[in-house]
DNA sequence: TTCATTGGTAACCCGATGGTTACCTTTTCT
DNA sequence: AGAAAAGGTAACCATCGGGTTACCAATGAA
């Protein structure tokens, strides 16, 4: 996975339509553009920039079958960038970072109440 | 977890300056804000406006020491996004996607034949 | 063949974002 | 006390992102 599509994928998650977008795909795959558009309040044209958007980052997928556009979520841009966080950022996750977080509000308080 | 922060969350890690930043803080915790800032071509001021939306994620915990700054990562926001999509698009990993992925890309080339 | 349906393009607008420089405050070192 | 170091604020600027309306193209149904 290149940086361009590292990029391009978090850049795509970023925004809350789009990630509901996802949502309703990975429901109902094979959903078509104007089907997708009615599940928001924003104009058709605002949605298709969405979807234009997540096509770029290969998080949906579409055919086109006569005057319609089917649309499928892929996944496994995700699931990608998660494993390779997960790998670069081990040895750190959770338990270790509670002791952190808990040893920096607790001195937060101290200087509150001091 | 309300919206808001999983939005905060998502918006944060869109841009690839922060996602160094918390590479880098994984990598060394307690760095403060100027030599986190070295490791960057853009201004002093650049990145502190970058670890302030950081720190809004919840992503960055802070606190602060005589005249610097100590920088911590959070890694617990992403833990819990990551465990919530995964349960909320389950049924749908992997194998099940990449036979529509393969689907589409021979209809496409079949037309490109056509 | 019309005509409705579905999708796509173009041009535009505004607010948010990411960057800058200039200046100020606090802490530490000599 | 005074200078250097570290961090923070303010004001400003350009680009980008997300939205709009208006119009066009292709397909399918009557």
């Amino acid at each position: 996975m290149t940086p361009e599509q590292v990029d391009a994928t978090f850049a795509a998650l970023a925004h809350p339509v789009r990630r509901r977008v996802l949502d309703l795909l990975s429901g109902r795959p094979g959903m078509i553009v104007g089907a997708v558009a009615s599940h928001f309040d924003i104009s058709r044209i605002a949605v298709m920039k969405h979807l234009a958007t997540l096509e770029d980052a290969e998080l949906v997928l579409s055919e086109k079958v006569g005057r319609e556009r089917r649309l499928y979520m892929n996944p496994m841009p995700i699931q990608q960038i998660y494993d390779r966080w997960t790998n670069q950022l081990s040895g750190f996750w959770a338990s270790r970072m509670a002791d952190i977080k808990e040893s920096v509000e607790r001195r937060s308080e101290e200087k509150k109440h001091a």
